[in-house]
DNA sequence: GCCAACGTTGGC
DNA sequence: GCCAACGTTGGC
């Protein structure tokens, strides 16, 4: 299993939107660049992703997992564009912050500190446990 | 709201 | 194939 980092603006699509869709999950739709469709094509069923909110909150809010491979996406009608489905699983007990993820030097690798622009991101799984500790969650 | 960083587009 | 111009993202 693989650990993922998505990001959506929660004015436009919030941890709690996804949590409203149950357990049939979400589109992933809208993602227009190939590094992150690339990271999609290679979700499998059941990978982890940690749910950020950009912009207004900064933060990881809750973990989700894929539930649909990657997968034409329905917004767009060039086939090159692909997304996967994810569906809510747990929100975090503590939202870790990006300024506490930059302030850990354990994480200063992480690709959200490195390149803040890409919106789907591979997560080491040393990087989801040091989270998941500072988020006060199960791994 | 500003602006730096990055990705994409298109003229040559 | 290069690179300038442009558009978008996202932290602040």
């Amino acid at each position: 299993m693989a650990f993922w980092l998505m990001k959506s603006e929660p004015d436009v699509f919030s941890w709690g939107d996804l949590v409203a869709k149950g357990d049939a999950g979400e589109e992933w739709d809208g993602v227009r660049n190939y590094q992150a469709r690339n990271n999609m094509r290679q979700m499998k069923l059941g990978d982890k992703v940690f749910f950020y909110h950009s912009r207004s909150d900064t933060a990881i809010v809750g973990i989700a997992e894929v539930c649909a491979l990657a997968h034409p996406d329905s917004t767009s009608d060039d086939p090159r564009w692909e997304c996967v489905d994810i569906r809510a699983r747990q929100p975090l007990p503590r939202q870790v912050s990006l300024q506490e993820i930059k302030a850990d030097p354990r994480l200063a690798e992480m690709v959200l500190v490195r390149n803040s622009r890409l919106s789907v991101q591979p997560v080491r799984e040393e990087e989801w446990r040091i989270i998941c500790e500072l988020a006060a969650c199960a791994p």
